[in-house]
RNA sequence: CGGGACGUGGCGCAGUUUGGUAGCGCGCAGCGUUCGGGACGCUGAGGUCGCGGGUUCAAGUCCCGCCGUCCCGACCA
């Protein structure tokens, strides 16, 4: 490609609207463009790489034996009704209706569409296990899209699902793909995580996030100093305390006056006790149910992990009205006295202390010495508080840190939660219906695009990996006027082209400058600068855009010493 | 959706406080000089100042409404 008919007009300066690096570069090197919030064009140069990212992740899904295919994007509502995700979803759907009303979605993943199509061509035990992906955009209407291709409204995601007889054999499929995703983020250069993690609106149990290491990462995980667990903080639990025992230390329940104590820092300074001393009381709304959360003052509840617990029913913290309604003591909860209506969890970390100072279930007056089973019950203990840095690792106790990155992959046990609300069932071995079991498997593509951005770029540009750069090498007329040069930087770019080396030709009519300067922007891995200079004493120069080094090449021999280069570079 | 900010040639911005002929840099076009790390001179094209209403002799500037974009929080590949 002549970079003089190069449909990429690159950026002198920053665009006001890319805060983090990958967006920065990706708009001033003209791989994407700005459509709407989230949207964007893919340019030629930044096409070019996407397609490079998808051949990777096909060959390893071909690889392990999935089978491509394609689903439509705009889908009927009926089937995510029946899984629960039309409501689950909420506004994160776009909702287009065709112009009889009928309502459709633009699909988010595409389970609701693959399992009735499985079971319409695979009815038999005999037919399975099964695999099929596809590579195609998916739609959700984010609450905020943000840093460019890192959370967009419209995203390239490369979607597999696995159909199983049984758990064993969906274990087993899980395994295949939970290892192809290990070669495709191996091969694709990145320095990732695999962590357990959150199953979100997708529901189901084992699953587990590929997460590539970022500053600018908005998924936070957890990793213990010993190596030996990582998890999303979203999914990570901590090491529970050893039980308190409350009778080495009988306190009676007793009501204390706190007027106006209705954050756990006033009841602090109020009642002299320390916050990991209070007993914090959540109310939550489970579809019209009241549910009470209990973690110790100084934590925080976890919602995603109740709304994980109550999946697919919808959970959603008290507001004022849902007080006045039901009659709690907005700021002044506590346990003691539910009755049977409210569901009550606490966390496993109540355990470790006896005596709670808590809300008396009227305004302005807290209780001390509350005590479980005697002063109040507790339905399930649970998982229920928010990871911080400095816990327990759950595994060996070790001290838990926690770092940032961008999800690239996830991939999912299903079992049968989607097959089983779709009817979606095949004909076992001893004649009965069984539901399918499933897995369910994503790789983020355009993340990945602005993930290996934000791992390899310096102050001048990107640094592309030679798997994923849009062209391997930049051949730079330094000198465009010299008839030689323009004679020698053709023959080059030519040569370069019959040994099927992707190669760009800068015949532009600029000063040199402001083509190296594109070059290092657009993250060439190798440079090869013919001008006037080098033409006398017979040489070219050679960059590569990763270390910085230079070398000279005999002119003659140009194409080969490229192609030397270029094979030491990653 | 809640909180904050911003919408002025393709890009980055000033002008809005105090209403009075729309500006600067980059980019773009032409000519000339220059030419191995984002050159310089001259000339020029390009703007319904986000949209709609209102106030006023007069609105980029003041008022009301809407739309869009970005940043901070709750969701996700």
């Amino acid at each position: 490609m002549r970079v003089s008919k190069l449909f990429a007009r690159t950026l002198r300066e920053d665009p006001a609207e890319a805060e983090v690096p990958s967006h920065r570069l990706l708009l001033r090197a003209a791989f994407i463009r700005k459509v709407a919030a989230g949207i964007y064009t893919s340019m030629p140069l930044g096409l070019r790489t996407m397609n490079k990212i998808e051949r990777v992740v096909r060959e390893e899904m071909d690889a392990s034996g999935a089978q491509e295919l394609r689903m439509p994007i705009v889908l009927p509502a009926e089937p995510w009704k029946l899984t629960g995700r039309w409501q689950a979803y909420g506004d994160q759907i776009f909702r287009p209706q065709d112009r009889h009303g009928r309502q459709f979605l633009l699909g988010p993943t595409q389970e609701e569409v693959v399992a009735p199509l499985v079971q319409q061509e695979f009815p038999s035990y005999r037919d399975l296990p099964v695999n099929v992906y596809q590579v195609e955009w998916k739609y959700r209407d984010e609450f905020r899209p943000r840093y460019g291709l890192l959370r967009g409204r419209e995203f390239l995601m490369k979607d597999a699902y696995t159909f199983d007889r049984d758990e064993e054999g969906m274990r087993e499929s899980y395994r295949v793909m939970y290892e192809a995703y290990q070669r495709v983020f191996d091969r694709l250069g990145l320095d990732y995580v695999i962590v357990e993690a959150d199953p979100g609106t997708i529901g189901g149990g084992v699953n587990h996030e590929f997460m590539a290491l970022a500053d600018v990462g908005e998924d936070l995980f957890v990793r213990c100093e010993n190596g030996d667990y990582l998890a999303d903080t979203e999914a990570a639990t901590p090491h529970a305390p050893e039980p308190a025992a409350a009778d080495d230390d009988p306190q009676p329940l007793t009501e204390v006056e706190t007027p106006g104590a209705v954050t756990i820092d006033l009841m602090v300074e109020q009642m002299g006790v320390p916050a990991e001393a209070t007993l914090k009381c959540i109310m939550f709304d489970v579809e019209g149910r009241p549910v009470a959360v209990l973690v110790p003052g100084d934590r925080e509840v976890a919602e995603e992990k109740l709304a994980r617990l109550h999946f697919p029913e919808r959970v959603r913290r008290f507001e004022d009205e849902d007080f006045t309604r039901t009659g709690f003591a907005k700021g002044f909860v506590g346990p003691q006295g539910f009755g049977p209506e409210v569901a009550i969890f606490a966390d496993h970390s109540i355990r470790g202390r006896a005596h709670w100072a808590t809300g008396a279930n009227r305004p302005d007056v807290h209780v001390t010495g509350a005590t479980v089973d005697r002063d109040f019950r507790v339905d399930r203990w649970e998982d229920l508080v928010q990871i911080r840095e400095g816990d327990r690792c759950p595994v060996d106790g070790g001290r838990l840190e926690i770092g940032r990155s961008i999800v690239v992959g996830h991939i999912y046990q299903l079992g049968t939660n989607y097959s089983a609300p779709l009817e979606a069932t095949f004909q076992d071995e001893d004649g009965s219906q069984k539901p399918y079991v499933m897995g369910s498997y994503g790789i983020g593509i355009t993340r990945i695009l602005a993930a290996t951005v934000e791992q390899h770029h310096d102050d001048a540009g990107m640094i592309w990996p030679k798997l994923l750069a849009p062209y391997e090498v930049a051949v730079i007329m330094a000198n465009a006027d010299a008839p030689a040069v323009t004679e020698e930087a053709e023959r080059i770019y030519r040569e370069l082209g019959e040994m099927r080396i992707e190669a760009v030709l800068d015949d532009r009519e600029e000063r040199a400058g402001v083509k190296f300067a594109d070059a290092d922007l657009v993250g060439y891995p190798v440079q090869v600068v013919v001008g006037s200079r080098g033409l006398e004493a017979g040489t070219v120069d050679l960059k590569a855009r990763a270390t910085g080094a230079r070398t000279k090449a005999p002119l003659a021999e140009a194409a080969q010493a490229i192609a030397h280069v270029l094979s030491s570079t990653l």
